[in-house]
DNA sequence: CACTGATCGTCAGTAAGACTGATGATTAGG
DNA sequence: CCTAATCATCAGTCTTACTGACGATCAGTG
């Protein structure tokens, strides 16, 4: 077995995502949604309603890729485009009511398969991964 | 400021994740190998030779995107195939001495791209997190 | 007011990465 | 032998996310 210092992290961090995605992503099929547009609900329904721009660099993706979001979320009733009033270049994006349930169940959810994803961690080592992703990620 | 515990595990992944192929991607660019080749390169240097269905056993990727990976090495002069002594369905792939050079090389880039990498986290952080990743990774 | 530069959303095209399914060659077991 | 399994390969496909261009709109300047 190969001893676990030995193992760069970009393999670790490609498996362990994997794992997540692989309990993350049977957690919302249910739903009808994946895991990257549960999370423009969330940021939408942080701060509601959102210009696209504003939703895109929340989540660090690109504008373009936004517009596919946005496009499929409210193709699904989930989300509505309108034009904003104070700026009509922008949309104002904004949760529908069913948005909202399946922002609820979903983030429900994947509380609940990141639990089962972090089971092999105490609860100490818990909090201390996700404090130190969070330094990690941001740099 | 989001509070760390309302990120999603998902999300810290990702960013960490592109954080730290933002380090290593340049780090190796020099060498004219990616981070996978170079995973590559070092499955192969711990048991050599091997088939390309053990090398991407060992690695968790798919049989047919080996089989670019070596493609690609081979034509850079880092590895070479062969039919292998026993049996003649396999190939029997192995290092050359270009491939060392730039195994060793490459090895040394990554490790001091890790090191920035981690560099927000103490020591104790550090060893904790990679060990706690490999859990993670592994299920 | 007219003009310039920037911003927003959109779309077409593209590229990377990794998969499925089929195929030919080879091996192992009965 | 014959059948089933294994290995490498290839073509095709799918997902994800990007670049670059566009029209519409806004803000600031003179």
């Amino acid at each position: 077995m190969t001893p676990v210092s030995r193992r760069r992290l970009g393999y670790l961090f490609k498996h362990a995502q994997s794992r997540l995605a692989g309990l993350t992503g049977p957690a919302l099929e249910p739903l009808g949604v994946d895991t990257r547009e549960l999370a423009v609900l969330t940021v939408l329904d942080a701060r509601t309603p959102m210009s696209q721009q504003q939703a895109a660099q929340a989540l660090r993706i690109d504008r373009t890729t936004m517009v596919a979001m946005v496009d499929a979320l409210e193709g699904k009733g989930l989300v509505s485009r309108r034009p904003h009033p104070d700026d009509r270049r922008k949309n104002a994006v904004e949760l529908t009511a069913h948005g909202r349930d399946v922002l609820r169940d979903g983030s429900a959810a994947i509380d609940e398969a990141e639990r089962v994803f972090l089971a092999p961690l105490s609860e100490d080592e818990r909090r201390l991964v996700r404090d130190a992703l969070d330094r990690l990620a941001s740099g």
